[in-house]
DNA sequence: CTTGACTCCGTACTATAGTGCGGGGTTTAG
DNA sequence: CTAAACCCCGCACTATAGTACGGAGTCAAG
């Protein structure tokens, strides 16, 4: 077999055809050969590899990471430390932005309270917090 | 006095020259009176707006819905109960994101204590999580 | 009166992850 | 043989929140 065509390769990894030429212009996915008319011709290993793109997006890791962690699986021998510690950091940086947003979940939750218990009575509380003091 | 010019807004507020330009752009800053020489001359409220814009920020708010914070607080009478209204979406949002992130938190954990456990014997285990079935 | 600081404006560029479009060539089914 | 369906390419556009640039006008100090 000669291998995929783009669409093809699109519909079996649940992707647009521009995302895939996207995914290649980017270097995630290796440029395939030509076939003489001038058709991309994939080898099946690249549904696979848009899979591990995906599921790396839903991880959290962004396309440029995602580059890195696929360059770190360079010919037979894989860096596994190389991608555990990214791993580590990505999971840091996740535990961070869960923080700030827990913290901005009790901000707003506090808000939304006071504004229950205060009735239709004087001003937003909501607003009034977001105001600096006001002149 | 005859108002701020746009360099001491920017101070006052904290941004740049730029972001104050932006913002009046989008609608967030009233357009303010000019000067005889074209200066634009903001009332000294530009700044508590400013500082409104950015609180609404750490609150995750998008300029947009700031926007339209902002245009519920309309003449005397403040629509105390849209402001709420956004600001339990905002928390609903703010929270499925947090439910996203701690799914992603425990998968990238377990990959990595999987990793860990493993030692470098074989091959990575995050990688091969991430691979669909080799082929 | 010149220099430096400040202001104006429109335009373009940054990052992220694609999507959409138009014009062309190719392949396949009827 | 023709028409639909597929493929190619480059370019432009989406959203978000600004940042940067270049040229020009203005203002205050020395």
């Amino acid at each position: 077999m000669k291998g995929l065509r783009s669409g093809e390769v699109a519909v079996r990894a649940g992707i647009g055809l521009e995302a895939l030429r996207f995914y290649e212009r980017r270097g995630l996915v290796p440029v395939p050969p030509r076939a003489g008319n001038g058709y991309r011709e994939f080898p099946v290993e690249t549904v696979a590899r848009i899979r591990f793109i995906q599921r790396a997006q839903q991880l959290g890791f962004s396309l440029e990471e995602i580059g890195e962690l696929l360059g770190l699986r360079v010919e037979a021998d894989v860096d596994c430390e190389g991608v555990r510690v990214r791993a580590e950091a990505k999971l840091a940086e996740v535990e961070e932005k869960i923080r700030d947003l827990e913290r901005i979940r009790s901000t707003l939750g506090e808000l939304v309270q006071t504004c229950l218990d205060q009735g239709s009575s004087g001003d937003c509380p909501i607003l009034a917090a977001l105001e600096p003091a006001q002149k």
